[in-house]
RNA sequence: CGGGGUGUAGCGCAGCCCGGUUAGCGCAUCUGGUUUGGGACCAGAGGGUCGCAGGUUCGAAUCCUGCCACCCCGACCA
């Protein structure tokens, strides 16, 4: 099976890269770092869009756009934010090109200079808080709950299809409040949000908690996080929220008038989640037989394969399968019906699991004469056949079935990969091991967190919102510690 | 940006060390036929600036130099 592709256990990251392009998802492009993302890949992209756009609006947000580019100076107002992204900037400098006059080509028309160069956006906190401040001058003006779907640029030394590429896709939430606690409650909010997404819809159970400070988003007060466990034990961050404090509203000086008439800055917090997420739901679901996708962001739900001798058997089953398209399209599936003469079942077979169709029918004469039909499962590769009687009602029971059952199966692995450990010499042999979440005690300081780093690559992920008090030693210092924190190595 | 590897038809590769007919093979594609319940078979056909640019040579896919891209390993990150 799945002859085309690497195998999982041998080599995990080539078969993530393999599956990536034989699943029709992306590839890589002329320039450098920058992806492709094709029909397929796009097609679940857009229904990551739509369930989180939908979430968004029903949390009160409304959609908006600002500039790909942004002015230099406005990056380095914020002291920390250009810290943080002044190495990985793109920048604009000329805005014309010309004819070479000693040859062939065209070449950057020296007279074109901007007066100021602009960056492409690495995120847009400067340029909203640049308006943010012509749009708030009272506490009426507030609160502001503002998403923008955009592309963005961090130029990368290395990067990964969907993981970590230099332009990727994202939406980015900016939002102002007149207090402070409305501002962290409303950052809480959407990493719940991102949390409640991750595991309705991409069926990925997530760990929400805190950036230590050295993960933390540059120019943030706190950086909240949902991680997810991928299948080779590493860590994957899968989404941010950010509580920015006052520190945008001061750079860009943003003040407004409360209503005793007291002028203060304002609060902000910025979200965001990006085209990573698909290489999350690749890395978290997907075998040696290609993807399995959630049916919940699946572009194809239910795909019916036809076996038939000849064209005329073909065309005398065809009422059929259109009669039962048409059944679970009216109750809101997505169907395909691959009725290809140039490809044999069993080709098609092997191709809709390498594209991860949660649900496959199969139609033949025998079927015909039994009123039955063979289904098939993505997730657990099992198929039966069933009466066609009920047939709908069965494939929506079955559907919330593998959306479960796929939960569950990252669930179950997270379970048995979460390791609560005590003495640094297992915390190594974890990591040497396996990998894996590892909760364990840490003395709360930053040289602590930079050491461990060092010597294992495995970083602190977050300090789980849900993580008990409990008194401990630090599992590399030994000093004391209040609270387990969650390691991992990551991506 | 450092170390290693690769670049030959849409895809995967051989040929390169040791320069010399018309650059091969498998898959895919096209045509015709037989097939179709787990990646079909037979016959025929088309498809190449050998990554790019220089150089050495009577002659370069092959040797030399530079550049570019991709993959793997590090430093940076969502």
């Amino acid at each position: 099976m799945a002859k085309f592709l690497t195998n999982r256990e041998e080599n995990y990251s080539q078969w993530y890269n393999d599956l990536v392009i034989k699943a029709d998802l992306a590839e890589s492009s002329a320039v450098r770092g920058c992806m492709i993302i094709k029909p397929y890949g796009y097609a679940i992209w857009e229904k990551i869009q739509a369930e989180l756009d939908r979430l968004f609006k029903a949390t009160g947000h409304v959609n908006a756009y600002f500039p790909l580019f942004i002015p230099k100076s406005f990056l380095s107002k914020e002291a920390a934010h250009v810290e943080g992204f002044a190495k990985e900037c793109a920048v604009v400098t000329h805005y014309r090109l010309k004819n070479d006059e000693n040859g062939k080509g065209i070449i950057v028309d020296p007279t074109a200079k901007l007066e100021e160069e602009l960056i492409i956006r690495p995120t847009s906190e400067t340029i909203i808080w640049h308006s943010y401040k012509n749009w708030i001058q009272s506490y009426r003006d507030l609160t502001i709950l503002i998403n923008q779907w955009a592309n963005v640029v961090r130029w990368e030394m290395r990067t990964r299809l969907f993981l970590r590429t230099t332009e990727f896709l994202w939406q980015e939430g900016h939002t102002a409040h007149a207090t402070r606690e409305e501002a962290v409650e409303e950052a809480e909010k959407m990493i719940n949000v991102y949390a409640g997404f991750a595991e309705n819809s991409m069926a990925l159970p997530v760990i929400k908690g805190s950036k230590s400070e050295s993960e933390r988003f540059a120019g943030a007060i706190d950086t909240f996080a949902i991680e997810a466990l991928m299948q080779d034990g590493k860590a994957l961050q899968a989404g941010t929220s950010h509580f920015l404090g006052q520190n945008f509203a001061k750079a860009f000086d943003v003040q407004f008038t409360d209503k005793t008439g007291k002028l203060d800055y304002v609060w902000a917090t910025s979200w965001g989640v990006s085209t990573r997420l698909m290489g999350a739901l690749i890395m978290a679901h997907s075998d040696n037989n290609g993807l399995v996708l959630p049916p919940k962001l699946a572009p194809i739900q239910v795909v019916i394969i036809p076996i038939y001798r000849n064209v005329d058997q073909l065309a005398g089953m065809s009422g059929k399968v259109m009669k039962i398209k048409s059944d679970l399209e009216a109750v809101g599936i997505s169907v395909k019906y691959d009725d290809r003469d140039n490809n044999k079942p069993g080709f098609k077979f092997a191709d809709y699991e390498l594209k991860g169709v949660p649900v496959r029918l199969a139609i033949g004469p025998r079927d015909l004469e039994n009123n039955t039909i063979e289904i098939a499962r993505r997730d657990t590769l099992t198929k039966e056949t069933i009466p066609t009687d009920n047939l709908t009602a069965h494939i929506q029971a079955l559907l919330i079935d593998i959306q479960e059952n796929i939960y569950k199966k990252a669930h179950d692995f997270r379970k048995e990969n979460t390791f609560y450990v005590n003495k640094w010499d297992e915390f190594l042999r974890i990591l040497d091991d396996k990998g894996g979440f590892i909760m364990a005690h840490w003395d709360g300081t930053a040289e602590t967190e930079e050491k461990i780093k060092e010597e294992t690559k495995a970083t602190i992920r977050c300090i789980p919102f849900d993580s008990p008090d409990e008194d401990g030693v630090c599992v590399y210092s030994g000093k004391p510690s209040k609270r387990r924190v969650l390691f991992a190595r990551s991506y």
